[in-house]
DNA sequence: CTGTTAGCGCCTTCAG
DNA sequence: CTGAAGGCGCTAACAG
């Protein structure tokens, strides 16, 4: 590496070093590093000599002797299932924008939904020292969870890093993170209440493994509204499917061959709500005059569909830019008050997928 | 940091260091580090002690001390426009699920489609010293891009690491980068093949920004299938407009208003194909009874809209795959052979959104 | 089997 | 204004 040669400045292979730019400038090394930083007085003909040389031998710095010297590695990461998801990109996106702004570079590692895959992710963020370890999206939330994100928030605490727990419940109290959430609930319980306003009394909540706290919430909204409304629950309206919009439509192809029992449909997501959209229309079911849907995100494509989907905005770009917010500014607090949680609303977005219930009822 | 106590193994802030773990155990320092690699003879009492210390300490390697001693990081880094951007996830998609099959943690940047900030991502990255570092999407073919990224190419590849340009041109021959792009071309002329073999004489180009290498490598396509088929180019059948559903949709409400001398649309990708389709369901016209519709890039949404889009596919996820793949197998080659090329092929997707054109030409 | 020594690239004292 | 010395955390050579 560097220059072995003897001969200063005929770098061979490998960056360049600042001892490298230090021998062709004929200079110390720490001259060469205060040229860098600016901060200390240089005569200006050293300072030209210097900045030839760092020219010359196209010098960068080395993050990693940076990082090991001082300062930390400038740097945020974070986790999720999968990129391709709109929503997930949606976070993605709010993330990086607001650690760019902040002069920080973005680590980043897919799990694909195995919380195997998101410790290991963790422990790598953790070896790279990031300032901040964002875990993104819906899970399991039993005990094993909780005992989990409990120890990585305390390590990740002590080593003056923070957790980030963006759409996922906090672990339990006096638990050192950042839980950035949105309104499941409250949303859910808002566009079931639409459905029940127009008049629908049969409701089907389609999709999702209950399992994972985002199903578990948006069908306890559902309830919810049903219960205002006066609806008794119907176990056999609550329709377990994959997130995924070919998964989906298989599902509501089955389920319209079953029965159709139904005026109303609640998609747990809009994906899932356009493979529900494309099974209703091959059936000969009209939306919104035969059929009433409406989903939950409001990603773009919810706008290509026909007719245009009534769904819940969820802020997630904003839930990305507010977890590195908090976790950014956070730093330097001490131990005090270590816990910070909030928690984004979500509102519905009329658009073209409701109506009332046709009258044949 | 670590423990300035004075009291060995009483870790106070900061991450454990080996150091830490080497009192607590009361062993050396490189003990402690030849337990944790494995790779060479340790006591088994010795072992099961510092094991112990390891665990009570809660302790991480630091990569950045690893990263300066010896085998870089092990990072792959990419920079792309928006990650929202379907095509531009499933290309993140790829990369991502590649490096962490070898591995290695990725390092990402947006860059909103300025060359500035693409710049400043790369420079970032260069001082992290990532192993590859990973370019996507559409350009500007100009002199200043090509200078740069030689310029780029010969730095990392200096410096141990390789430049991969995806979905984008090279920047000349005999320059140390990797190339990986699709057949924008041949894509092109094959799904306007398919409009002008199905009888359509009068075929919208829409979209797109003719500075960019996508744009005009479709462009091109488009022109060739023309000629082959014999039917003139017609300056007033290319629409300029941007990438996104929004603007295609005013754009092409407002195209219609104008004239609609035309019976097929290419538009330049998949949204822009939904918004075309909105305004064209809008202004009365069925597709594909009284226009065409294709699009391009075959992105999961184009299969929501109805009728489903007849399209182009581009394997951008094996993009990705591919440039991590070979920018790390290419490592510790001499200087010799430096280029790569590789062209991924396109192919279309048939489905419903052609027909003839209506009788009454 | 284990400890000592040295150095990766950088920056921050401290002396000139 | 500039150089010499030391150390961040880790591992690879060498001793013992």
């Amino acid at each position: 590496m560097t220059t072995q040669t003897g001969q200063p400045g005929g770098a061979a292979t490998g960056r360049a070093t600042l001892k490298d730019v230090a021998h062709r400038a004929g200079v110390s090394v720490p001259t060469v590093s205060r040229v860098i930083a600016g901060n200390y007085p240089v005569a200006s003909a050293t300072r030209r000599r210097v900045e030839k040389a760092l020219r010359e031998l196209d010098y960068v710095a080395n993050t990693h002797a940076r990082a090991l010297r001082g300062h930390g590695a400038q740097t945020v990461a974070f986790v999720l299932k999968d990129v391709r998801g709109p929503s997930f990109a949606e976070v993605a996106h709010g993330i990086e924008e607001e650690a760019s702004r902040r002069g920080r570079l973005c680590l980043v590692c897919v799990s694909g939904g195995d919380p195997a895959r998101e410790l290991e992710a963790v422990h790598l963020m953790r070896q790279q020292g990031a300032e901040a370890v964002i875990l993104i999206g819906s899970v399991r939330d039993d005990e094993p969870y909780r005992r989990q994100m409990s120890a990585i928030a305390r390590s990740l605490h002590q080593s003056g890093s923070r957790l980030v727990l963006c759409g996922r419940p906090a672990p339990g109290d006096s638990v050192p993170a950042t839980v950035v959430e949105y309104d499941n609930e409250g949303g859910a319980h808002a566009i079931t209440s639409r459905l029940l306003a127009a008049g629908h009394r049969r409701v089907l909540f389609f999709g999702g493994d209950a399992e994972l706290t985002t199903s578990a919430e948006r069908l306890a909204g559902y309830r919810r509204a049903l219960s205002d409304f006066g609806v008794p629950f119907d176990a056999a309206l609550v329709e377990k499917v994959p997130f995924d919009r070919g998964e989906a439509y298989l599902s509501m192809r089955a389920r319209l061959h079953r029965d159709r029992d139904f005026t109303g449909v609640f998609a747990l997501t809009d994906a899932v709500a356009a493979g529900a959209l494309r099974a209703l229309a091959e059936a000969g079911l009209s939306v919104p005059r035969d059929v009433s849907l409406v989903g939950f995100d409001d990603v773009p494509p919810a706008t290509d569909l026909r007719p245009q989907l009534t769904t819940v905005h969820v802020p997630y770009e904003e839930m990305g830019r507010t977890a590195v917010r908090l976790a950014l500014d956070r730093r330097g607090d001490g131990p005090g008050v270590p816990e910070q949680h909030v928690l984004l609303g979500t509102h519905v977005v009329v658009r073209e997928s409701v109506a009332p219930p046709p009258k044949a009822d």
